[in-house]
DNA sequence: GTATTACATTGACGAATGTCAGTGTTATTG
DNA sequence: CAATAACACTGACATTCGTCAATGTAATAC
């Protein structure tokens, strides 16, 4: 992992006492750092985290007339939040007819569910 | 876990043919999903997500003045992202003298962290 | 064809966000 | 005491967010 932060304090110390003991770099890349916080963003939402869950939880694809009823906000704000995890890279969608089948990209939350543990 | 969202779809189908498979019930209860996008949100922004990198990297406990010069912000903004780390329930600060020593609460991000794997 | 259904998009609104310059607070130095 | 250093807080700003009502779009039903 790239490092490409400073890290020396560029701030003169008060006393002669050390400020603390030397930080660790941190080996998360600026844009790897970028990719995971645009996935938590996404996720940062306590309906859209339902939605996830709800999408990833079950095998294949749901559609959109079955998320609607589950919670407590209008279709066009559903639609919003799917389009939301879609930019986000976390969901896709196919049209089947009128329906809209959801799923979660295989390995969409691999990168950010391994820096956390 | 608690399931408090209804499942049966609450509009009719177009045609005879079933709008998909049935779902599965969200087994995520609202309060769950509500603390887990806290913590999401929180680290949906890269600042934060390096910060809290660098802190539960470093094993100990790490000052503001060293983390000031890691990144291109004034410390007041950087200052604005520890409180809503703080607020958030990721990070905790203890003072020592003019020193601000920030650290990573343990199993703080474990819920989210057992909830993406 | 018309009507209806499923879903997306638009436009609007108040609320929250990330940022900074400026200031305040507290502890240390001299 | 006064000066300085480390950090937090305030107020302002443009931007983004979550939400809805209204509308648009495409496919199916009649």
């Amino acid at each position: 992992m790239i490092v490409d932060l400073e890290l020396s304090p560029k701030q003169k110390r008060a006393a002669g006492e050390r400020c603390c003991e030397p930080v660790v770099y941190p080996d998360v890349a600026r844009d790897h750092a970028l990719r995971m916080a645009e996935v938590a963003k996404a996720l940062g939402d306590p309906i859209r985290l339902q939605l996830v869950d709800v999408l990833s939880r079950h095998a294949g694809k749901v559609c959109v007339c079955e998320l609607v009823p589950l919670f407590d906000i209008s279709q066009p704000t559903l639609s919003h939040h799917l389009k939301k995890l879609r930019d986000a890279g976390i969901v896709d969608s196919e049209r089947r007819g009128l329906w809209a089948y959801y799923y979660v990209i295989p390995d969409a939350l691999k990168e950010l569910s391994a820096w956390l543990t």
